[in-house]
DNA sequence: GCATTATTTCCATATCCATTGAAATATGAA
DNA sequence: TTCATATTTCAATGGATATGGAAATAATGC
């Protein structure tokens, strides 16, 4: 992942009603919810839904599919990981052993002595 | 980490100039980098740095220390940890297979089956 | 075709953000 | 004390962001 699609992510992320999305759609799983059903359950309007989710969507964090009259929205897994993968790799280099999450702090990884910036 | 944390750290990292900064400071390690180091390094205006310094310190992200006239920013690879911790949890829960970080994907871990939403 | 449901598009708006220039503060050296 | 260095504070500004209302589009059923 490059630096401006790990911004990209990071912005998408970085408020309150898509965070709630988004985490909505990962509960969800990959067959993804209704348009309709994630307002319902956030109590948001549609308009301001669509905002959100064409923002979501921008940043490759969730896919959409049309079923009938629904749009059907999905959490972009992937890219998820990637962005884990960049922050780890960028923002913990050379400091595994403080900063990688609990389960992986014992783990040496050769890849995070890279660097990049762009 | 609650949610509101996450979102101002998230917000913190995804602007260019304070990715960037961030990643320098990472770099160079919990010694940290006087602010003019940091500004001659990425070319940016001292009033302008100070700005996103600001919003790394209110974030948490950063830890400042004067140290004679210059001012010593440092990375709290802390939060850092508690951010991927958190997007872990909460944006990857139950698909660990599809979403940890490669080194960890084989890993099962029992904590990611919790949720959480503020 | 007409009505209904689901979602998007368009427009307006208030607020927030990033940057700049100029002035202020703090520290250290002569 | 005076000067130079390092950084912050303040005020102004253009641009981006999130939300709301009203209208438009798309798909389905009658």
């Amino acid at each position: 992942m490059k630096k401006r699609d790990a911004v990209a992510a990071l912005a998408a992320l970085a408020q309150d009603n898509r965070l709630d999305v988004f985490r909505l759609l990962v509960e969800a799983g990959p067959e993804g919810l209704p348009a309709g059903s994630v307002a319902g359950t956030l109590k948001l309007a549609p308009n301001t839904l669509t905002f959100h989710f064409d923002r979501l969507r921008d940043a490759g964090l969730v896919t959409v599919r049309r079923d009938g009259r629904s749009m059907i929205y999905a959490a972009r897994f992937d890219t998820m990981n990637a962005l884990l993968g960049y922050l780890t790799e960028n923002c913990c280099e050379g400091r595994v052993e403080q900063c990688a999450t609990p389960e992986c702090a014992s783990v040496d990884i050769p890849s995070l002595r890279k660097k990049e910036r762009v």
